[in-house]
Order: structure tokens, then C-alpha cells, then sequence
DNA sequence: TTGACATATTCCATTATCAGAATATAATTT
DNA sequence: AAATTATATTCTGATAATGGAATATGTCAA
């Protein structure tokens, strides 16, 4: 079996950094193809071929004007990373406490470095 | 050129649905491979070379604890996944309240969908 | 209908992933 | 030292993504 399609969902869309940047392109607002080619300095097709992928996924969205193509986000996708990620958000948090907490408590400083034990 | 490593980042390791379970489980506290194993249901092996990626990003820990590896989350990059989303957040919440706006002002009905002009 | 412009698709070569099976390493016990 | 337990690594085969180059499609203008 291979890798999983990069069309399989939001996750695997937005693994590549290129599409990442298309995106963070079109949070300033809709623009045409060309203008994503001129702004991201890359060739068309390569363009072309992300934004199918991100269209395919439903993070971006078309619209026909002319011999133009209007893309613009579609950002409902992204709140299903969002959420995953906010289910370890106290993780971080906890982790930022604990090293509060060494910089504060600095006499004990031989202890071997576990791992936050996530307890509940 | 081949697809992105999936060692590259966290956005990349966390592509992979199977991995994510895995820090899902480990979201409820440290474990050696072997229960994971079990949990998972799938062989040893599998669950060795996950692991061995989400370490190599740095979403995961190890400690030795006798001929046991005792695996626990390490959250910090999944910090970043959760602010590039963060980004955008207001997007899906605008879209959110042109839904409700389209609900309650039912008048006007053949209106061509048009994308959210996001003007920052 | 020819030409120009905007965008999409196809073909290619390279590269890496993933599951599965087999095997290797490492620590512990007898 | 041999057996046992826990985990990691290697090999294989199938799959597919990526950039680049070339080309196709589609739309508008003259």
C-alpha cells in the first residue's frame, strides 16, 4: 500500500507546504490563476495542478468570469484540523506550566526529564 | 520531484489518519508499544515504524523503562498545525453567519452563490 | 476562423510511502 | 548461556505524488 491520496482529505492537502502558501495567498482575498502565478513566482501548470487538488478537497472554491477563473478559500475544511488540534490543546498548555515551573523551582536540578504523565 | 517527507514537519506525519489515532490514544497518558499494540489492533511492527516517525518529528517521547519504551505525547508541534489554522479561523465563522443571514432573510432566493469577498 | 490569452491536462522520471513478512536487537530471567 | 519478552529494522511490492515540459481546452476579439 501506498502513501494516502493527498486528495483523501483536508490533512493531506494541506501536508504539502506549496498548497499551504496557495492558501495563505487566498486569505488575503479571490484571485484569478495568473495572479496566484505571478505572486507565487512558480510556473502555471503547478499552479493549476494545487488548486485542483485543493478544489477537489473543497478548501477552495472556483468562479468563471470571462476566460478567467476566480479562486477563493473555502475554509470549513480547515476548522476539522482546527478542532483535531484543539483536543490536545491543554497538552501544550500543561507543558508550558511545567516549564514555568522549572524556571521558577531551580533547586532540584538533577532529575531525570520524564514526560508530562497526562493523567485524566 | 516525489511528495514532501512525511518526516518533513508535523503537518506532513499528521497526514497519515493511523497516526493520528495513535496520538489520539496516547492522549490519554503514556504507554509502552505493546499495549498501543493491543489498543490498535494491529501488528507490532506497524505500530513501531508510526512511532518511529511522530519521534523523528517530534510529536511523541520515549523513555526506557526496562525492556519496555514507554511512549507519551509531546504536543508542542501540533501547536503549530493549530495556529496555521488559527489563521483563518474567522473565515469559517463568517461563513457561518452569512449561513444564518441566508436563513433568516429568505427573500431573496435566486441570488447566485458567490464566494465570501474575504477583504482584510 | 484565426489569433491571442487564460487555464487545465497529460506524460515523464524520480522518489518516498505504506503494509506485511521476516528478522534483528536489546533487556530480563532462568 | 539459553530462553523469553519487548521492540526495532530490513526487505519487498504496490502505489502515487511531484515538478517540468509539452500540449490541450476554453474564451474572447478581430
Amino acid at each position: 500500500m501506498a502513501r494516502a491520496r493527498t486528495t483523501l482529505d483536508a490533512f493531506n492537502a494541506v501536508a504539502e507546504p506549496r498548497r499551504r502558501q496557495v492558501l495563505g495567498l487566498l486569505a488575503h482575498g479571490e484571485l484569478p490563476v495568473n495572479d496566484m502565478v505571478h505572486a507565487l513566482g512558480w510556473q502555471q501548470p503547478q499552479v493549476s495542478k494545487h488548486l485542483s487538488v485543493l478544489l477537489e478537497v473543497g478548501l477552495v472554491r472556483v468562479r468563471r468570469e470571462g476566460r478567467q477563473r476566480i479562486y477563493g478559500l473555502d475554509a470549513g475544511r480547515l476548522k476539522e484540523i482546527h478542532d483535531w488540534t484543539a483536543t490536545f490543546e491543554h497538552f501544550w498548555q500543561h507543558q508550558l506550566e511545567r516549564i514555568k515551573e522549572r524556571a521558577e523551582a531551580k533547586k532540584t536540578s538533577a532529575r531525570p526529564r520524564g514526560i508530562v504523565p497526562p493523567r485524566g
